[in-house]
DNA sequence: GCTCTCATGAGATTGGGTCTCAACCTAGGG
DNA sequence: CCCTAGGTTGAGACCCAATCTCATGAGAGC
């Protein structure tokens, strides 16, 4: 997501666009991998440091709900983040770098409608994350 | 697993065979669905009150490495078990009753290797979930 | 501006999971 | 059958991600 089409997004569900939620937006949007609440707490609060914790996870439950990030288990038991855009919503997550690669969503429509015959289940939307090593890392091999 | 084979499975690897591991072992491998480490302590409790809840931790890690269960997410935030024969892994979920079905895992094996393939990243496992109605909700009205 | 709410921050609290360590018990050798 | 070595256990302290509380602060419409 652009940082300009942030605040819109932001205000389009009646949200309110307080300069806590557009930083933690920002901060997700540019990050280069997946990021913890925690991380990101971290890296704002050096320049905003009356930032507070709560106040991050609001805002990344916010986005999730708002379709502009999507949140995915790391390492087991903790919460990762990363901002998305309309087309992407599931992932390869790299176990070893963190990398988070976007899925070709073509693999994904048939396997819905290949689900929902099997099961007579009307799919609506799926939150699908596959975890294991990217090819750099597959490379590196210990 | 039947039950009479997790002595031997157990013992298979220079494990010890204790009574504690075996009753977690069993407890799984009855149960009819996942259940998280916290709720198998208190299942077994019961029947043995003097069960910790490390040994419970311990014993499913023991498990897990062993190829006997394997471990997933459940509401994003807690790890559950389930013995390895059982295909639990995954789940449609209806977001109107909120009941929970099991998803055919026949159904992801290649998927997962298409994706594997696809993208040149080797999946080690993966969360899907699958959102919308039932056989049942879809019925009774739109 | 005014006001109605929703959002925030700081810290307390919750709760899953891990660590520690003395006591215990399994497995294997004699 | 006994003995020993070393893996295993139980209890509780501890860790830390995540949530809750509530007084204070600040968007947004009027």
């Amino acid at each position: 997501m652009k940082a300009t089409e942030i605040p819109e997004r932001m205000s389009s569900r009646g949200r309110r666009l307080t300069r806590q939620r557009v930083l933690v937006a920002e901060a997700l949007a540019s990050a280069k991998r997946a990021l913890s609440a925690q991380e990101l707490y971290e890296r704002i609060k050096t320049s905003h440091p009356t930032l507070g914790r709560a106040t991050v996870y609001r805002a990344l439950e916010a986005q999730v709900q708002d379709g502009m990030a999507s949140r995915f288990e790391r390492d087991g038991h903790v919460s990762a983040y990363i901002a998305c855009d309309a087309e992407h919503h599931h992932h390869l997550v790299c176990t070893r770098c963190q990398r988070v690669l976007d899925l070709d969503e073509t693999v994904v429509a048939p396997l819905l409608s290949s689900v929902g015959r099997r099961h007579e289940f009307q799919v609506d939307h799926a939150a699908l994350d596959f975890y294991g090593l990217c090819r750099r890392c597959r490379r590196k091999r210990p």
